[in-house]
DNA sequence: TTGTACGCGTTATCAA
DNA sequence: TTGATAACGCGTACAA
């Protein structure tokens, strides 16, 4: 490849000029402009990105920090990944992927410091995420995908799972629901702090206390059967309830397959809305899915800008951003009926 | 940060012992080793990742070249990426996302002229893939997943689609399916020459015609309601048949819901066989679906493997890879039974 | 076994 | 408006 060496040469002007000319931070006149772009031209010139990130100190590179394994990124993960990498792309940054895992942050701690990144976009955040406190310490700007327990002096877009559970039980107690159960990520994701289950657990014992409705939560991992088992024995335990809020896309298809063969009706049985979805995966049950369909793209794209507008110094203010899941009613939600177990 | 200038300092050292120290591409005496080794964790010393690059004229950055918003990646692609990450992340390798989707590859040739990646993994390959002329022509290293119409002088991990679409048949005509209809992608996928569109396409009208069989096809678009169409078109077209294969998530549970919808029993009256798919999403239907789950994590993983292979120039053999979807035979396929529409 | 010095391709400072 | 030239931090011939 050509360098800024070569163009100097050929334009016949100095080294310094040619970058000049390319940065724009100190005039250039159009004659030599002209020439040196002439000469950018005829050698198909592009500036190494990585001689100027050496010398500027700056890499234009975003990490993305997700502990992938877990849960298995959810189809929403993608959505924002996506959204991500076109977002930074758009904005001259690139979108590295650090599937880092460690406790201890040793490893999380050792890429940042080896200077690769700008900044780090920081994914499935826990209210304690030890991630924080590394980043200071370490001097890397960061954006949470999420938030911790008290993020007031960070930079954070997360779903407003406040707003979003209080609009899901809208919807259902307008339907004359009052027995609503929450079916709900793992306990071990419970107790790891995990913002979503954490957030949405106390907004809907929250919610249904405030009503004199009694709380109703079943914990079950990301599958289909555990969708079915814990299902089942909510069939058994509350017979009354009449309506699943879920946020577990496997689970929600295995709790409606339940439900199928204990021979409910969905919604004339039971309702059933699943809250941090998207409409594409409602689109895949029968009858289609009620959904309220996570922010994934708008989370993704504000992440990314605000972490450039950290580095750059620019657009001081800070990023506090909750976007709720948007409701799309579809044929899982209808009017309450009699209870569960019910046979008239 | 520390660099290599204050660690020779600290440690009494010059600053090529250090390097050499790091790199072990010379020997260092015990002692002298000792010493830096000390300094540099008093120091906390890392390398820059940067100037390494510089030096080195490598960056161990790979590029992931994908050209996201045609049929919004899949839940596949997704266990591809991570599975390409972590298999970057453990040999010191990362993974930076090109979401770039430019006709004539101008923005595609910039990027890789910057130099910021050593080598490209390339998705999304259609059989007449201009990227590939252009990553020769630019002098990067790459890895197709997917492949050209003719791949042989190339480096490629794909899927197997003729074996993959051989057993398909094999267990639908087992069960003594002779009516069978292929559900595909969309026509603007196949006219664009994508990949899978037309090797699955090519191999289903062999292997039907070679028994005898009448070949079926109809495209439709990733979206449940384009598979809903697709499938009352097919019932009034061909009342036959008794066995779907599909290829497309979204459609096919549009299928079984227009299928449901009119009445016909799964796999009763139709079998529905999923290809290039995964258990997680057959996991989802009710029925639980067949599947032959596309081997994503197999891809990742050998695609990078080759693509460092090829940079660092060890490993000489070219990866020519094909994997066949593996079947997981669930509760959408049975035995065959009398053609659709027909009631007794 | 260790040290010196040059090069990697830019950016940015200092003069002119 | 332009030109030298010193960083940027490390890898690696060449010398000792």
């Amino acid at each position: 490849m050509a360098t800024m060496h070569d163009v100097a040469n050929l334009a016949g002007v100095s080294l310094s000029t040619v970058s000049y000319a390319l940065t724009g931070v100190r005039p250039v006149s159009e004659k030599t402009r002209a020439r040196i772009q002439a000469a950018m031209d005829q050698l198909g010139y592009q500036r190494n990105a990585i001689a100027r990130s050496l010398a500027s100190r700056r890499t234009h590179i975003l990490a993305m920090l997700f502990p992938a394994i877990e849960r298995g990124l959810s189809g929403t993960a993608l959505e924002f990944v996506t959204s991500a990498a076109e977002t930074a792309r758009e904005r001259g940054y690139h979108l590295v992927l650090w599937p880092v895992n460690d406790q201890e942050g040793h490893e999380t701690r050792e890429l940042l410091q080896q200077g690769l990144a700008d900044g780090a976009l920081v994914m499935e955040v826990r209210l304690d995420d030890p991630r924080v406190a590394l980043l200071h310490e370490v001097g890397t700007p960061f954006t949470l995908i999420g938030r911790t327990e008290d993020p007031d002096t960070l930079h954070y877009a997360d779903i407003d799972f406040e707003t979003t559970v209080r609009d899901a039980l809208d919807h259902l107690t307008a339907l004359g629901h009052r027995d609503i159960a929450l079916l709900s990520h793992s306990r071990a994701s419970l107790d790891a702090g995990y913002g979503p289950t954490v957030r949405v657990g106390a907004a809907f014992e929250r919610y249904m206390t405030e009503r004199g409705l009694s709380v109703v939560v079943r914990h079950c991992d990301e599958s289909a059967d555990a969708g079915r088992i814990a299902t089942a024995g909510l069939a058994a335990s509350h017979p009354r309830v009449t309506a699943l809020m879920t946020m577990n896309d496997a689970a929600t298809f295995g709790a409606m397959a339940e439900l199928l063969e204990r021979g409910k009706r969905i919604p004339d049985d039971m309702s059933v809305l699943s809250i941090v979805s998207s409409p594409r995966v409602g689109a895949l049950s029968h009858p289609r899915l009620t959904t309220m369909s996570a922010p994934g793209t708008e989370l993704g794209r504000l992440g990314v800008t605000s972490l450039i507008a950290q580095i750059e110094g620019t657009g001081a203010t800070a990023l506090h951003t909750l976007i709720p899941c948007r409701l799309d009613v579809q044929s899982t939600t209808g009017p309450a009926r009699l209870p569960m177990n019910h046979t008239p």
